[in-house]
DNA sequence: CTTCATGATTGCTACTCGAAATCAAATCTT
DNA sequence: AAGATTTGATTTCGAGTAGCAATCATGAAG
């Protein structure tokens, strides 16, 4: 199987910016996998935010998230506490400190030269990339993580005029609108 | 200064798509960096195959790269040897098992799944990705290291019929035609 | 010819990752 | 209900890496 030289470009082009990400990364005292988990955490529903979920989202090792967690806890970004639902589980939550440092994620200023350089009509360009990513996900053997409402087990206005008005027919949890944009381990596409 | 969301998407999204080369680039004992490494010196003029060199590219120490390349060394995948040009000066060469091992660059990977996810129609994207991988460079007060017969001193047929029929101005070397489209550290815009 | 800049390497330290072992809680089997 | 298996989280350990600083050699400049 050939691979066009314009889509090898593309991946060059992708993986140079990914360096260049990186080198801001330093910032912080963090360092990228930290980032990661806290950009996660910051996106990512209250049923995902487990350190396992962690693990298989960039697919790593519990033991290596586990790390990650305590460095981001020492630093006063994270807080673990007990699970009600699962007695083994552990609930991530980012600290104030955390939701503060997110707001200055390096990615941010690889985001704001995507913004210089294109001027606005994304879209497209958009499109293709998270095809890309579900190809390459797929590939991979992983999961999506994909938005709660676009779960098939995503269930809509189930308590209208409720804080939680939506309903999550797989864990049979009630969610706020917040959780429904969330992104989430459990996620299957609604077309399935 | 603000971000659109659809550029913060798009930052996400390469960073995750890395995340996932890099989970593939674990294959043939390579790490992240000695694969970048490879993939320079595979990409890189002669006058570019040089420690400092490889550590400009990818903001890197020289102390570290030196360590980069000792292993991919140990491995077979690289020789180094001394400049004519200069006598502080190392010159790096992949070795046949290099050459080799570039073929299986894992990062082919995630260009076959753009060209899948894609269907051909790239060109608009190239140009965003170039664009903003240019402003990211320079922001980050880096070199472009563009392709050499791009650069303002590239001289192209001084010796016609020759074996290196360009020439760079800046080195007074002559450039065979492979020469001209390879990547180089010298590299300046010809529009200046 | 002395001084300074540049290229490469090597100690050193700190950190990071992944594998395997361990322990606890939940789930499945029968 | 009891035992076996799975799943979640953590810890320990070892290999490898990165970055800093020091060192050494060569080249360039005054």
């Amino acid at each position: 199987m050939k691979v066009s030289p314009e889509a090898m470009e593309a991946a060059h082009l992708i993986d140079r910016l990914e360096r260049l990400a990186r080198a801001g990364e330093q910032a912080g005292g963090l360092n990228p996998a930290q980032w990661e988990a806290l950009r996660y955490l910051s996106r990512a529903n209250r049923f995902s935010r487990t350190p396992a979920a962690l693990a298989e989202y960039f697919n790593s090792t519990r033991g290596t998230v586990s790390r990650t967690l305590a460095s981001l806890e020492e630093k006063g970004y994270v807080t673990r506490s007990a699970s009600r639902r699962d007695g083994r589980s552990i609930e991530l939550s980012l600290t104030g400190a955390g939701e503060q440092a997110v707001k200055h994620d390096p990615l941010i200023a690889i985001a704001k030269h995507i913004d210089a350089a294109t001027g606005g009509s994304l879209v497209d360009v958009l499109q293709r990339l998270r095809q890309t990513l579900r190809r390459a996900i797929a590939y991979n053997g992983g999961r999506a993580f994909g938005a709660c409402y676009t779960c098939r087990h995503f269930r809509a206005h189930m308590r209208p005029r409720s804080a939680t008005p939506h309903h999550c027919g797989l864990l049979d949890e009630p969610l706020s609108e917040t959780d429904s944009r969330a992104i989430c381990v459990e996620q299957e596409p609604a077309t399935a």
